[in-house]
DNA sequence: GATCATAGTCGTCTGCCTGACGATAAACAC
DNA sequence: GTGTTTATCGTCAGGCAGACGACTATGATC
């Protein structure tokens, strides 16, 4: 295996980011409208090329800044103020992937709350929230009637991957919290649950669930009635990142 | 966001392999002395540059093939004829990783049974099975008496994330059973499970847990005594690649 | 050959967690 | 007030895991 620098294969190397959210009980991906070929119009990633002097997780962190306006805090840091969750994905290295030249994409993970409108370059028109029943769904309509082709690239896949990672990763980790407000209810981080996971939790159960595993909810002590009914507690996400027990989601 | 292929930043890519099995009831990585500067005659873990007609899972495939003979096996096939488990880690693009040049390195993680010998290049003295304990330890001494200084690079980092995934999917997956032969007894899947945690388990629970996860193991209805003792029954893997409910490690 | 050591396998018991679901509480709409 | 909605507390039965006793089948040792 002989190993001279001065003869490597030329790659190019991007991050691609599948940054999740919940909107209206659904679970969504940001999706940007590509403006040059190829595949020029199809919805896509955001994404782009890892400068020369960037490591990979400050590269995502810009493209994530960059496309909404969210900035990513470490992990190590508990505090959550308006920054998403933001982990390595997996790298996607087809030698066909892109048709120009060789690229390979390590993509990312990104969850975060509800508040941000999409931005890309001002233009609205060029990115949205997308559900990702309905980016990985075999051509369905978007919300517009619009018909969906199907994401760019490889992204349909790595979208697929983003969302397994997702719905497997709040089951032992206190990441569902990524999804909401600094300050939620019980019932709010139930229906992120429901919406990742496409299910029905019984909120008797869930509430238990929850406020019994140590480290994961803090209670703020305030309440609020955003959703009509009785007041619920307001709570923060703990300094808890692994749940034990998990919270297993339920099988067929 | 220009997307200027014809601009591209030079990266060089590679693959590199946290090749782990069961030796002597401890948890062993494959480890290789570099032959060159950078980090000349330090250990190093086996890989080598992503030839440019290559996928990423293929250039790791080739190169744990010509490090251990071993032949990764698709995840799909359920036989395991002498083959390793293979699967992407995580990909490694800190600038300065690499004093000669940015180089992104895309980790593998393989897991094997106890048999092959090392071998790379035919010099036995280049290749060895090093326990995880040693090679992640401040500075301790190797088997030879021998004063076993960092790994190269980010190496240990490398190793420390690999062995920390395979310590977590033997939890919730079959993946175990990677580190044993064919046929195999419940008591060495056991000691499996024991050298990876560094734990000891209770050999009646752990027998009715994984004889009771459906799928988990197929007995094979011969009998072994390789170990002393009363014989016992030979398994092999079943079908089941996802434990439910999973194997949790004792906590403390 | 009797005894011992070693490993494997089957049971039992208890505590904890979970799913199913009844009941109560506190808001809002009419 | 009545009905609706959501939140929260309680109860109960079943399942699973940890602790551990008991028995079995081999090789080693006296």
């Amino acid at each position: 295996m002989p190993y001279d620098p001065s003869a490597f294969p030329p790659f190019a190397v991007t991050v691609d980011l599948v940054v999740l959210t919940v909107r209206r009980h659904a679970l969504c991906a940001l999706a940007v409208r590509r403006g040059e070929p190829p595949f020029q119009g199809r919805w896509a990633l955001p994404g782009g090329f890892v400068r020369p002097d960037e490591d990979l997780a400050q590269a995502a962190a810009r493209e994530l800044g960059e496309e909404t306006g969210l900035c990513a805090h470490d992990p190590a840091a508990p505090a959550q103020a308006n920054g998403a969750h933001l982990e390595q994905l997996a790298t996607y290295g087809d030698p066909k992937r892109d048709p120009r030249m060789r690229v390979v994409s390590v993509a990312h993970l990104a969850l975060a709350p509800d508040l941000p409108a999409p931005r890309a370059g001002g233009d609205a028109n060029s990115a949205r929230w997308a559900p990702v029943e309905e980016l990985l769904q075999r051509g369905g309509y978007g919300r517009d009637g619009e018909q969906a082709a199907p994401l760019a690239f490889d992204h349909a896949q790595i979208v697929s991957d983003g969302v397994e990672r997702a719905r497997s990763k709040i089951e032992y980790s206190s990441l569902a919290t990524a999804f909401c407000p600094t300050e939620f209810t019980v019932g709010e981080l139930r229906r992120v649950y429901e919406a990742v996971w496409g299910v029905a939790l019984d909120p008797r159960n869930f509430h238990r669930k929850v406020t019994g595993t140590p480290g994961f909810l803090v209670p703020t002590g305030g309440t609020t009635t955003r959703q009509g009914g009785r007041p619920a507690q307001l709570f923060r996400a703990g300094g808890a990142t692994l749940l034990n027990p998990p919270m297993l989601r339920p099988e067929v």
